[in-house]
DNA sequence: CCAACCCCCTGAACGC
DNA sequence: TGCGTTCAGGGGGTTG
């Protein structure tokens, strides 16, 4: 589920309840969800440390911890982490518990089993492990040139691209089609018949759209505990996602539905399709 | 290089 | 009410 806004609102909300705390215990009820070591080998490496800060890249979260290991989390589609009172009841889908010292513990509920949990011993392997990622959608690195430069040699659709984390890191299925939407430009039309001003439009649109659902889907720590993750308060700002078959925003056309990639993409046919005589 | 598949897994929503 | 099908916001892998 989660994309850049929801994983930023994630380690914002666990923050306060877990950085500057020991772990005491970790207990893995499902050992796949460790992606590069088995469950001894990633106690050992854990156990006994504490969190000394949380951040974000793309759309991993990366604990770092104070022997300088990191712990880095990938959600995927369904995971969700928690940071619960030891004694909170534990959900169905748990696979991982961090007890910490103190009253609470950091948990990982993934229902569908897909999300990971990898270990690293230094900043060195983990700047390794996420060397392919491209920049940030909300920093300075994404120019007009820097689109141009990547894109304008490849006939892949512009939405493949936009959910590319080599290319910048941390967009996905929903915000490539708003972003898309905002700027007019059709999902599927091919990176490299992108004009000019379109480049220029999409530079433009990617880190003001990214930010604008951060900003609206931030909220506090209580809160996020009392939709156990489950919910996201940007989701009623989205413009087209989940809103095929009603009317765009924009010019009242009725937005559809088609497959990219294998991805479900909603679009205006109107708006998005101005260019189609290009 | 890239498109077009496949896979991982579970549950909700929908159609008959 | 039940059963089958389809779909889900991610990403890695294989094949041609």
């Amino acid at each position: 589920m989660p994309e850049l806004p929801e994983v930023q609102m994630v380690c914002d909300a666990i923050w306060p309840r877990i950085v500057g705390k020991r772990i005491e215990e970790v207990e893995i009820s499902h050992k796949e969800v460790l992606a590069n070591c088995d469950l001894d080998d990633f106690r050992l490496r854990v156990k006994c440390s504490a969190f000394c800060d949380i951040k974000r890249r793309g759309k991993y979260i990366i604990f770092h911890l104070d022997s300088d290991a990191f712990i880095v989390v990938h959600l995927r589609m369904t995971g969700r982490l928690l940071a619960v009172p030891k004694d909170y009841p534990e959900e169905k889908h748990t696979h991982a518990v961090f007890k910490l010292q103190g009253r609470d513990a950091l948990r990982f509920i993934d229902q569908r089993k897909f999300g990971k949990i990898w270990v690293y011993d230094c900043e060195k392997t983990l700047n390794e492990s996420l060397s392919l990622l491209g920049p940030e959608p909300i920093a300075s690195e994404i120019t007009e040139e820097f689109l141009f430069n990547r894109l304008h040699r490849t006939s892949r659709a512009i939405k493949t691209c936009l959910m590319d984390q080599q290319l910048i890191a941390g967009i996905g299925n929903i915000y490539s089609d708003e972003i898309l939407h905002s700027v007019k430009i059709a999902p599927w039309k091919p990176a490299n018949q992108l004009t000019v001003q379109e480049y220029a439009d999409l530079a433009q649109a990617i880190p003001q759209i990214m930010a604008y659902y951060v900003k609206m889907n931030r909220m506090s720590a209580e809160e996020y505990l009392q939709t156990a993750g489950k919910e996201y308060r940007n989701t009623p700002y989205f413009r087209v996602y989940g809103r095929a078959g009603q009317a765009c925003l924009g010019c009242g056309a009725v937005l559809r539905k088609m497959l990219i990639n294998g991805r479900s993409s909603v679009y205006c046919p109107s708006c998005q399709m101005l260019d189609e005589n290009e």
